[in-house]
DNA sequence: CTGAAAGCGCTTACAG
DNA sequence: CTGAAAGCGCTTACAG
């Protein structure tokens, strides 16, 4: 393991820069080749990275900062960027953070350090440590999932998709509905889908709807969503939900409960997880390209790398898909 | 960016060697301390890693060589081995060989040259290559989720698994079963949890088994339990799968054509994935610890690293979790 | 405590 | 086509 171009040259009886030229596909007579083509597979010999990188000055490496791993969406997006950048000869250097917002501070700075080539953030919340620190690093950084006008960023348009799934809810005729949502720190998924939401109710005379906040987490869901269904006032007959996570939640509260959905109780979610068509019911929700928009952010930071343009901010559409989770109360039951 | 060790010196009024032992914790004055801290603060100096590596002929990285990042036992696995590796001043690189066992020599020789400090494979199949490989690059390899004798291994107890299961399902009075597994090329998930099955089979006289066979994804399973139960034979009372997501794809195709779960066919499944909790009714498997085996695998990698002696081999035990998808039928019913 | 010098393994002009 | 030499940025004995 621990042979070095220097060895290579002394037993193939050349100069090492010889054998660098030979190794970085620069001319060489094929006599000499031959030799140390023969010389390189007898050794077993792998050429040194770093010391490589260290006249190079970088890496091809991607570094991307991860709030979990363990999150459908992220592990999608993980999938499609990895899938890309190989596929450009570039690797990927994962940092978790597990939603620590500090971490993401000092992984901008260790990716830095060691001299990545760009930095992809799946972001939750930006704050000014955030922008100082990318500004300091200097070299190119992409958040993925929220956006900040200083900084190239890719979104799902969260706004979009709160307002078509609030519209397919109204025209199915519900309007005593529950909208659970998340921590507004999060801009994307507690504010953005709030708002499409709430801007739908508004086009909707004589809608209205309670507005509840839970955790990301499945287990947070289940608990939000039976404060609701036990609630003292009137029962709703739709929980409109920011995530596909916190419709499973809801869904399990309400079997919980024996509500049956969609007869007792309609639910829909956002993002289009896999699971939610193998359940049952099928749940109605917007479907977001986890994996294209991973793909799409590396291909964005490796044109960041390569000094091309890319645009400031792009959106990503959704699309609705209906399943059966949603019942109709506008036309008239025969039972 | 560009400033260097030799930048601080002069600046400071210093030599190299002065910056880098303060850098490395080694005596420096107190005023040359002082001074030294000011001008890398000033400066924004971040250290070159390729230099130091170079220095060092390790890094602090390990790498993670995956069949794929979007399946919940690999992103639980990779979460906790993250956690592990962080704790311990570790980064991690993780490779997504995308099921192609050719793509997984390559990522040995890949991670070789980079100077990786270990390796960790989460191996699916294991050829000759891969024991090639890893004998050449003469670094820590651990398999997880599969041995070999000439390898360190962190595997779970499929076999167990299996046979708990079938323990299971036969004390409840099944006694026409189908077993979905998947290809025996996957020996660990195709062969071991299947003969643990069958063992749990043998001890039961009267009892028999149908054997099929699924890919490993909710589609295919779909697919292969449709043609179970539509089959001309007798109809299983049971369909014990190999994983969560097959025993998934067994309850959408049952939900499909209407047979209600677990009244009219019972399902169990092996993994012990979230959404087998939060579905309904809840799915009854085994249970593995993907997180705390992701961490056994790093902690083990790191005491390989430091020429820690480690077991061969290790065996992650597992728990029967029962659930409401399987119906008891050695009971008589009142109506 | 501090500094000059050599060296880690490779690449890159520059001569020949 | 080939080789000698300098240099990438850092660390590490070795003197002082």
């Amino acid at each position: 393991m621990n042979i070095t171009i220097a060895d290579i040259a002394k037993i193939a009886g050349v100069a090492k820069s010889t054998v660098s030229r030979y190794l970085n596909g620069g001319s060489v007579s094929d006599t000499t080749r031959l030799k140390i083509e023969q010389v390189i597979k007898e050794t077993g010999y792998i050429p040194n990275s770093f010391a490589q990188s260290l006249k190079a000055k970088k890496t091809s490496i991607i570094g991307v900062i991860v709030p979990r791993l363990d999150s459908f969406s992220v592990a999608q997006t993980v999938t499609g960027m990895e899938e890309e950048l190989r596929e450009n000869g570039y690797q990927m250097l994962i940092i978790n953070t597990n939603q620590d917002l500090s971490r993401e501070i000092e992984a901008l700075y260790d990716l830095a350090r060691q001299k990545i080539s760009g930095i992809v953030l799946l972001a939750t919340q930006i704050t000014d440590f955030h922008l100082a620190a990318i500004k300091e690093i200097g070299i190119p950084v992409i958040f993925h999932g929220q956006q900040h006008p200083d900084v190239h960023s890719i979104i799902y348009n969260d706004y979009a998709a709160g307002y078509e799934i609030g519209r397919y809810i109204l025209s199915k005729g519900h309007n005593r509905i529950a909208y659970l949502g998340v921590t507004e720190q999060d801009v994307a998924v507690g504010v953005e889908r709030k708002c499409g939401f709430q801007k739908a109710l508004k086009e909707q005379s004589g809608a209205t709807a309670q507005f509840y906040e839970s955790g990301f987490k499945v287990a947070a869901a289940v608990e939000a969503a039976s404060t609701i269904l036990d609630g003292s006032g009137q029962r709703p007959t739709a929980i409109v939900c920011a995530t596909d996570s916190i419709a499973l939640g809801v869904m399990k509260a309400a079997h919980m409960k024996e509500w049956r959905i969609p007869e007792d109780l309609s639910v829909t979610g956002i993002g289009g997880y896999d699971v939610t068509e193998v359940i049952h019911p099928g749940l109605t929700t917007v479907k977001y390209q986890y994996a294209a928009g991973g793909r799409l952010a590396a291909r964005h930071i490796i044109k960041l790398v390569h000094d091309e343009r890319v645009d400031r901010l792009t959106v990503l559409q959704c699309e609705l898909i209906e399943r059966e989770s949603v019942d109709n109360k506008s036309i008239h039951r025969l039972y």
